[in-house]
DNA sequence: GTCTATATGGAGATAGAC
DNA sequence: GTCTATCTCCATATAGAC
């Protein structure tokens, strides 16, 4: 029997996530900027000094929350990908994530300031590159798994497209003010049914030399 | 004779430039976050209190920067919408636009945390607007004046997506740190030659029902 | 190893004297 | 309009109890 598996009532596995858990309600509850790190040490019970030795600074509890997501996370988007249509395949992967991030949609909105990709938090960072890249590895069997034609020359670049398209649309949801976010329903359907006609559009014979300026493109834009 | 005029070298006017301008040297040197209002108001030569009452706050000096780079960039891209071709028109107004920003190319990145439609500095504030607006409205006359057929059912849009694309390409500049930013006049050109080729390929006559969607999702996507 | 209590130093902002 | 003095609050560091 491994000694260290779940977190048990007590112990310092306990301790650790009694601390993240308080702190993503306490960022979701008053919000990132308004929660300190004595509010969410006195929450969670404990002094000061406690929180700080499990987290060594608030965006440590962010980084916690990233590598917890990204863990439940898999399981789940693996498991919803049984659809051959690629529509349906890339619906499902966007509805799980809506799913799981419900609970933390403001969070979400308060970390998105991270736009320089030099900063850590950043999801184009150098440090978030082991979630980035397993997430765009279920862009890739989204595409992969449907009968779908791709034209050969876009397939190598078209996952990480779409993860960027779903990181846009992860945006525009977070800041969706509409109830129950109804105008991200909607633009999920339209740009999901557009996304898929522009695939197939470009497949045409008359488009090779378009489709050669996008690998450019993308080319240019990801080289950094 | 108006008496308010341009600033003199004393009086209310000269000092809160004297304070703007020390601000955002010190903003472009050390960071925004590393910049206090104790150094401002120091570098300035001033005591704390003195720069507060011209700016009640460090974000008063942002919202200072704006205004003045729109009121400065006016006529500037006003005065280079000469010639008739559409790339060209759009390349000269994103030209103007780097040349001037170029001095606060750092300070644009750490503005750019400012996604949050609801905040005030954010570039999709409530708050922003009139800025925004006049800055459309250059986006307009490139495509007004430009000898180009652009199918009636975009037209109307077509302003506001090519500043969208615009701002994405700002956002892109800011991060490029490729010597010289050469990286973004790549895309800058690549994108720009994408951009008018799309354009053209959706007035093909079977290309109504995709001319529809778009609109649909623009309509969609800024109905909020 | 885990945690409490306390100290440090700096930030944005304000009140009220001059 | 400009200053000094001060308020309030914070992230973070550390000393040392258990």
């Amino acid at each position: 029997m491994n000694k260290r598996t779940l977190p048990r009532e007590s112990g310092p596995d306990a301790t650790r996530s009694l601390i993240l858990n308080t702190a993503l309600r306490l960022f979701q509850e008053r919000g990132f900027d308004q929660t300190t790190m004595r509010q969410i040490a006195a929450e969670a019970g404990m002094a000061l000094g406690a929180a700080y030795y499990y987290f060594p600074s608030k965006d440590a509890l962010v980084m916690a929350f990233y590598e917890r997501a990204q863990e439940e996370l898999g399981p789940r988007l693996a498991g919803v990908l049984s659809s051959k249509k690629i529509e349906h395949r890339l619906r499902a992967l966007l509805e799980v994530k809506f799913e799981y991030f419900k609970p933390y949609r403001n969070l979400l909105g308060a970390l998105s300031r991270h736009t320089d990709p030099q900063h850590p938090l950043s999801p184009f960072s150098e440090n978030t590159r082991p979630i980035r890249e397993r997430d765009v590895g279920f862009f890739e069997a989204a595409v992969e798994g449907a009968t779908f034609r791709i034209p050969p020359d876009l397939k190598p670049h078209l996952a990480r497209v779409l993860w960027l398209y779903q990181m846009g649309l992860v945006l525009f949801w977070v800041y969706d003010h509409s109830p129950n976010q109804e105008r991200t329903r909607q633009l999920v359907e339209k740009s999901l049914a557009m996304v898929v006609t522009l695939i197939k559009l470009s497949g045409l014979p008359f488009m090779s030399p378009v489709r050669r300026r996008v690998v450019e493109l993308v080319l240019t834009i990801s080289s950094g």
